[in-house]
DNA sequence: AGGTTATCTGCAATCGTTATCAGTAATGAT
DNA sequence: ATCATTACTGATAACGATTGCAGATAACCT
């Protein structure tokens, strides 16, 4: 049924496959009102698996994410989604956190797709030119690799957000801060904890191995961090969650335990919560424009392959801002926690 | 570089592109160490095109979805990934709640793609055989249309949810109890209502007009909708909010006029929220699983493929459940609100 | 009308793969 | 040694579109 070609449109109007092919790339020929006429007849639509064949492009670009129900990668998802144009579509690929199909995903993705743009899951592990191999054009989006240098980025400014967020705990008398980060074998991971040391360090404060836990960006690993946290000798007083998932881990631990926000312990998170100013108290944050990333990524790739992929690596950096809203606050209740914990 | 075909093995390895193709379709051929080899040294990856020109066949299955922010969307497409399987792959497209853009998209994927599982926009509007025009394999997830019949669908069992929600308010001493409901166009806008309406009649409660209030499914309509009950002479002591994003809105409205719940009004939503329990008081809903949703909606999609298309529509029903937590109560307030209003 | 452009046209090659078909080599049976 | 069977192979025609080339038609000028 569906199996009209180019040939059956010729011949209902009688003239060869080139006039219709033609008249389809928008040149001047001398029956178009038959040939639109033949086409809406017999409902005929371009062969994409031919015209690939021949050109070589797809219009398609992917993207390949961890984790499409964090809301911030749907965010970035949905911001290359509104950047990709007329003449192209996006394709998805959600690795699940699992190396073994973020590489199968991108070796499927040879001759399928025109460019992909990523979030890797991790930089380092795999070797240097790991992600030319596959002869990709790639933009890296929120995390690079090690060949980073090679393919255009589009980051968040990960070491000042993260130092934002410290240096308001300082401000507000905080000493013993703690922070729950995301892996150091990744991009954010890595520079949020280094911000949140340069942060410590200006203010005078010696980082305290014991306050820093190397969590997984998970709801779950948030929860878990934050009950160790919460069984030191000296718990902190405050808390720097390095991204929204862990974020809601953490909250539910306070609230599993009943301690109270900001009254025994204060709470910043990276990444903004669409229901943020819900939660009690509302949730301060440092946020960022995912969308932004994800538009500003499809806009280097399709510039990239607009260009026939001859233009040199880009690198771009989306700011980042304070939002305050109500879990953080001086730290005044901090020694009742700690005699709490003696008496265990 | 990467222009590596399989003429090209088959002159390294010294035989026909034949042998080449049959032992990448499994058959045993005679020099098959040395086409191994041969193929990891040049990097060969067979062309995505030609086979799909060949064969008719793409190994690409798209997901067609409103707003892949919404969470509920984000989990869908997360099943249906799950679900996928070694040899095929999702393409994502976001429609951003535009019908125009739904429909050039599923213009567009015709010949990339083997089937569409999708949310469509509405059920009316489209002429009654509008999906099948594009002669592509289509599941309907969430959400049917006219032409339902011809198609598999997995949906919800709306109705009921809306009806045990309602049920609920009831038995809690509800009488007012009013709904801000998705649009009457769509599959779940429709029959959640018809199940609070059901639900209001059979607890021999007269449902009211000025009571239900169509919305869009977006934060910002539940926030209006939620303002309009609240300036209502008599307004509600309890409203069922159909869907998660009209929820988060209606729950910023009430904060923004500072009304407590449920000591003021009870809430209860559709669709579960992954911080549902954490905000104040922790919200009561009607959930359901929205990745079984996507992962049964692909495993139709996959059964009908593999079968050539020659299976009958099958429709499957996802279950509700009402997760009570701490957004209901008792309606004692109510005359307070009621005497305030009068003062106006 | 005749000659020169400017437009448009059809033919056929091409993209990289798979499927058909006829053919060759190896094996087994007699 | 002959023939039948099996197991593999290579040449080639598709799949449906695009494009360079050469030829045809039309348009334009004197």
């Amino acid at each position: 049924m569906s199996t009209v070609t180019i040939t059956d449109v010729a011949k209902r109007v009688g003239v060869s496959v080139a006039t219709i092919s033609r008249y389809l790339s928008g040149f001047t020929v001398r029956n178009e009102e038959k040939i639109r006429e033949a086409i809406i007849e017999l409902n005929y639509r371009p062969s994409a698996a031919a015209r690939n064949l021949k050109s070589g492009r797809t219009g398609i670009i992917a993207i390949v994410v961890p984790d499409i129900t964090n809301p911030f990668f749907a965010s970035i998802v949905e911001g290359a989604e509104s950047a990709v144009g007329e003449d192209r579509m996006i394709l998805l690929v959600n690795t699940g956190d699992s190396r073994e199909r973020e590489e199968k995903a991108l070796s499927q993705l040879f001759g399928r797709v025109d460019g992909v743009i990523m979030a890797p899951l991790t930089e380092d592990e795999q070797g240097p030119s790991f992600f030319s191999q596959f002869g990709l054009p790639i933009v890296f989006v929120d995390r690079v690799t090690k060949d980073g240098e090679k393919f255009s980025s589009v980051l968040t400014d990960n070491a000042k957000g993260a130092q934002i967020a410290t240096d308001y705990l300082i401000s507000q008398g905080h000493q013993k801060i703690a922070m729950i980060g995301g892996p150091c074998s990744t991009t954010p991971g890595k520079k949020r904890a280094d911000g949140y040391r340069t942060a410590l360090r200006a203010g005078e404060i010696s980082p305290l191995d014991e306050y820093f836990i190397e969590s997984d960006f998970s709801e779950a690993g948030g929860y878990a961090a934050m009950c160790k946290l919460l069984e030191i000798d000296a718990p902190p007083t405050a808390v720097f969650v390095a991204n929204n998932l862990m974020t809601i881990g953490a909250l539910h631990a306070l609230r599993d335990r009943g301690v109270s926000i900001p009254r025994e312990i204060s709470i910043i998170g990276f990444d903004d919560l669409e229901f943020a100013e819900l939660i009690n108290p509302p949730l301060t944050v440092i946020a960022r424009d995912a969308r932004l990333q994800g538009s500003q990524a499809m806009d280097l790739m399709i510039k990239h392959l607009n260009n026939g992929g001859a233009t040199p690596p880009e690198h771009s950096m989306v700011d980042v801002q304070l939002v305050e809203r109500g879990s953080c606050a001086l730290p005044r209740e901090s020694q009742k926690i700690r005699s709490n914990k003696i008496d265990d």
